[in-house]
DNA sequence: GCCGCTAGGCTAACGTTCTTAGCCCAGCGC
DNA sequence: GCGCTGGGCTAAGAACGTTAGCCTAGCGGC
């Protein structure tokens, strides 16, 4: 064990993350970090601004992840296709790292980093040809359909043993569907 | 100030629930709890068994209440009027307790509880004579869509200034025809 | 090679919260 | 009037977040 541990505000945010994973977003505390990184708790200190700051680093992590699988999920491919994939790609990454939707629905990752995921979603929109408003509209179902099931799912919250591949590539069938047809315009 | 606070497990409950209202699901503490009922802290645990347990508890009032509200909104309606009206129903409570939306997807709203609500969406799914699993995949469907709008949108997740309204409208009529004419069926 | 600065570790200490243990009395039933 | 019990209390301890302040490893400049 070397005298200087050597962290950095980033090494302490992945390990933040695994702690989520582990324990989830209650389980997240500086001590379990401090431990992980084999240091006292107040020398988080120097890297991290204090617990609040901490689980904001998380979750634009999370965010900037999520984003880069969607993002890759849906290069080369346009319309139905693109949205298939960008709704598995998301649900993937939740069926992964289950612990992880909480973060999905917090400030940071509701404001400035969420604008590039919606930058891929309106991407693939415009295999639609869906413009402007249209199009923000549109990239809020598709956004509330996927992140709706994929946190229901991620929180254990569909009893029943049907199949959830079924009951998902079902919504991706009605929301394809609905956007192509143009449904809900005026 | 009476000797005896005349506290209940019920009255505990619903003090649980106005700091949820007031703080958010992470002010939720025993202390905050206590001093709102005018108590000491320890006697909370004559009538909840610590902090977990309130949690619980909360959470399912907060899934009870949305399903009477849900119920009672599609009371007297059919086919797609009784879709939309839950859909509504269901974003308007979380519109107007954003806090609650948290408390919607952990364990205690995931199961039991959770049944009821599951039965009132099956209930009306039926104006679409979708029975057994394709009743339930479509259940899923709908309650995936209208809960990560209404999550999104109660944790602020939409940015842009278009009208959040008309993109709930264009989810309801994307969902209400999807089902309707039974697209992803086999 | 030595000197000093600073980044990055540490210990000490405090406030808050959850939780358990144990006391004590108000008020009801007999 | 007497005793039981439910529902309050205080005391105490553990865990955590946070602040303050110290100390030194290791680098850059001379």
């Amino acid at each position: 064990m070397p005298r200087r541990a050597g962290l950095t505000a980033q090494k302490v945010v992945e390990l933040g993350l695994s702690v989520v994973d582990d324990a989830g977003l209650d389980g997240l505390s500086l001590a379990r970090v401090a431990e992980a990184a084999g240091v006292a708790t107040p020398s988080l200190y120097k890297h991290v601004a204090g617990l609040p700051d901490l689980r904001e680093r998380v979750a634009r992590v999370v965010l900037a992840e999520l984003t880069d699988r969607v993002r890759e999920a849906v290069i080369g491919v346009s319309g139905d296709d693109a949205v298939r994939a960008l709704m598995h790609a998301y649900r993937s990454y939740l069926v992964e790292f289950p612990n992880r939707a909480a973060l999905l629905v917090s400030p940071p990752a509701a404001t400035e980093p969420g604008e590039d995921l919606l930058a891929v979603v309106l991407a693939v929109l415009r295999g639609y040809r869906l413009e402007g408003s249209e199009a923000i509209h549109a990239a809020r179902v598709l956004r509330s359909s996927v992140h709706g099931f994929a946190s229901l799912e991620a929180a254990g919250g569909f009893g029943y043993r049907e199949d959830l591949d079924e009951s998902f590539r079902r919504l991706a069938v009605i929301v394809t569907t609905g956007l192509r047809t143009g449904a809900g315009l005026p």
